[in-house]
DNA sequence: GAAAATGGTTTGCAATGCAAACTAGTAGTT
DNA sequence: AACTACTAGTTTGCATTGCAAACCATTTTC
């Protein structure tokens, strides 16, 4: 029981389907930039943004702006935190797809 | 690259917290009530109601009202399509998951 | 040097999650 | 029988958020 009142807890910073997607990716790299993350996701420019924004607020991310050449460059990697958050994400939705199968129907509820 | 933006397009029916145990939940059991759900993921009935009607438009619920006693007893199931859409989101999921492992950094994007 | 492309950010709107307020009925209690 | 409190939900309204269109600054192309 307690297990599904977690998941309605679920960091939902986390949990929207882009920055999941770019939090995941960029788990397992070093860093990416703008324009790959945004191929990768297939998100707006404007959108990929401003969810960086988002997740640069709640530093999980770090983004570094240089030039590369005469371009801006925008290079994201995620921190400390932000692997540990992302990685603890996944687990959370693991257990959430787990326990599920282990739950006790209780009253009116019936079983399979 | 293909498989993150599918998951940009991640159904958000599906993938909204509440509705993602919701849905797990009843993907492992006949049917539950509305008291058992909420008791289940610890949300307020307001809330638990809009989703549950939400659900239910886009035929992914089937919920059937009646009286146990003098009670009033609303009773939630999966329909065909329902089971359906929760069982391949959890494998949309994994695929990001594990997709992530797999794919190739390009041109400015540092491999880890 | 005008037009189009690159690499982004800001703005504005439509959609959504959420709880507070409400509805409708039941159960006690005095 | 009138009043209070509880159960089982639904509706309403607000604050938040995802999203793209519009915008900005620079660079390349024709």
């Amino acid at each position: 029981m307690s297990l599904f009142k977690e998941i309605t807890e679920l960091d939902k910073l986390l949990h929207e389907p882009s920055r999941l997607a770019i939090m995941t990716a960029l788990s397992n790299c070093e860093s990416a930039d703008f324009i790959f993350l945004q191929r990768l996701t297939g998100m707006s420019k404007g959108n990929l943004s401003s969810h960086l924004s988002k997740l640069e607020e709640a530093n999980l991310v770090e983004i570094q702006k240089s030039f590369v050449g005469k371009i801006p460059n925008t290079n994201v990697s995620l921190t400390k935190e932000g692997l540990k958050a992302i990685n603890e994400h996944w687990e959370k939705l693991e257990e959430l797809r787990n326990g599920s199968k282990t739950w006790k129907p209780e009253h009116e509820t019936k079983a399979l």
